[in-house]
DNA sequence: TTTGATAAGGGATAATTTTCACAAAAAAAG
DNA sequence: CTTTTTTTGTGAAAATTATCCCTTATCAAA
C-alpha cells in the first residue's frame, strides 16, 4: 500500500462521492467502471487501475457492487473515522469553510476556530465561538487533534504552522500562500486558489492569442 | 506554446507571486534558479524546465532580473490585463471568494453575483449587490465577460453552466462536486475542498495505522 | 588577461502516470 | 452444456513529467 499516485488519491475521493450518491438514490446495486468512468470523467481502464493499488472489489463480468465498493474507499480514505479539525484564521475564508456542508458528510467536523484579532474573538462562526488563538496549544493538546485548517495572512502562516507543530497538528490544509517550513514527518496540502483562476485565465488569454492569429496571419 | 504541463502552469503562478513580493521588498535585483526553487519548494532544476517552455528569460552565470521576468510572467500567464468575472451562487464559499484579496492582485475582478434564492437577492457581498439569476444571460452578454465562478449546489450546477455557455462565457471554475457536461473548448477547473482535506486524512489514517503495525508486529 | 566560480539552457535519462490489450472469470444466450 | 458477451485485473507499452548533467556564457578576482 505505498507509493500510490497522489492522482489516484484524488480520484478515489469522487469515486467515493459518486458511489454514495449511487447508493442513496438506491437504485443500481452494481456499477462497472465503464459507467463509473463516464459519469465521473475518466476512463474505464483508470478506474480500475486506482482501484487495483488496493486489492480486487469488483467481479469479472458483472462490476462492483455499490455499497461494498463505498465502504471499501470508505476504509481507505480512512473517512470511516470522525476526525476532529481546528481552524485557525476566522476571516472569510475561515468563515466560509466552517459553513461548508460538504466536510460534514466526510465525518469531517470543524471543532475549533482560532484568530488573534480581537475583533473576531467571541465571534459566532457557523456553530463556533473565535477563541483566542493563545489557547490554541493547550485546547489542541487537550482533544488530541491532528488536523488544521490554516487560513491566516501569509506572513503570519509559518508561525502559526510552528505553534500548531508544537502542539501535536500533524497535517496542515495551508490557504495561506506561502512555503511552509516544517519537519518532513508533516503533512501539508497547499491550496491555492489563485493559482485555479489563473490557469483558466491562461487558457482563455491562449484562445484570444491564436483567434487574432488566424485573422492577422 | 503548445502543450506546456499543467503543473508547470501551475508553478508559473507560484513563481510570479514570488517575484512580485521580491520586487515590492525591491532588495535583490536579479534572482537564480537556485534561490527561486528553494524559497518556493521546488527544485532549481525545476524552476529552468518550466521558464525554458516559454524562451529564454535568465542570463548564464547571473540568474533572471526579477522586475523583467515578472513582468514576463505577467504576460505569460494573462495576468497584465484585467479580467473580469462573475459568480454564480452567494452562499457561504461565494462570498468568501469575493471578499478574497488574492484576486484583486492579480487583475481579477469580480463585477456581478447572482443567485436564484430570493433571500440572498439584493443583499451585499463585499461590494457587490446580489442580482436575481434571471438577468444573468443578459449581464453577461453585455459586459462581455468570459469566466464565472460556478459556486451553487451540485444539483443545480449543470444546468447553470449550460445557461452561462449560452450566454457567452469560455471558462468555469467548478466548486460543485459535479462533473460538468459542457462543449469541449470550454475550459472548466474543478476544485474540489473535500479532496484536498480527504488527501491529508488519508496519510494521518496511513501514519496512524503504519504506528500499530510496529507495536503489534 | 587569465582563471575560477556561478548559473542558464537544453538534450538525455529516469521516474511517474496513463492507456492499451489480453487472459480469466462470471453471466447470459443459444 | 457449449458458446458468446461482459467486465475485471494486470502486465506491457506509451505518454507525460521530473531530474540529471554537460555546454556555454557571464562575472569577479588574481
Amino acid at each position: 500500500m505505498k507509493g500510490v499516485p497522489q492522482p489516484t488519491l484524488q480520484r478515489l475521493v469522487v469515486y467515493y462521492r459518486y458511489l454514495k450518491k449511487l447508493a442513496e438514490m438506491d437504485e443500481e446495486k452494481v456499477v462497472c467502471s465503464k459507467k463509473m468512468g463516464e459519469d465521473v470523467g475518466t476512463s474505464s481502464a483508470q478506474v480500475r487501475k486506482d482501484l487495483s493499488y488496493f486489492g480486487e472489489f469488483g467481479c469479472k463480468g458483472v462490476g462492483y457492487e455499490v455499497s461494498t465498493l463505498m465502504r471499501c474507499l470508505e476504509r481507505i480514505l480512512g473517512v470511516n473515522k470522525r476526525w476532529k479539525v481546528v481552524l485557525v484564521g476566522a476571516g472569510n475564508l475561515g468563515r466560509a469553510l466552517v459553513n461548508y456542508q460538504g466536510f460534514n458528510r466526510l465525518g469531517i467536523e470543524i471543532v475549533e476556530a482560532f484568530d488573534n484579532d480581537l475583533d473576531k474573538i467571541g465571534n459566532r462562526v457557523g456553530p463556533l465561538a473565535v477563541k483566542n488563538d493563545k489557547e490554541m496549544e493547550i485546547i489542541i493538546r487537550k482533544n488530541n487533534i491532528k488536523l488544521a485548517i490554516l487560513a491566516v495572512p501569509g506572513e503570519d502562516a509559518q508561525q502559526v504552522a510552528r505553534r500548531l507543530v508544537a502542539a501535536g497538528i500533524r497535517a496542515i490544509w495551508n490557504f495561506a500562500p506561502e512555503m511552509l517550513r516544517l519537519p518532513a514527518d508533516i503533512h501539508v496540502y497547499d491550496e491555492n486558489l489563485a493559482i485555479s483562476l489563473v490557469t483558466l485565465i491562461y487558457k482563455l488569454n491562449q484562445d484570444i492569442s491564436s483567434d487574432s492569429v488566424k485573422y492577422i496571419g
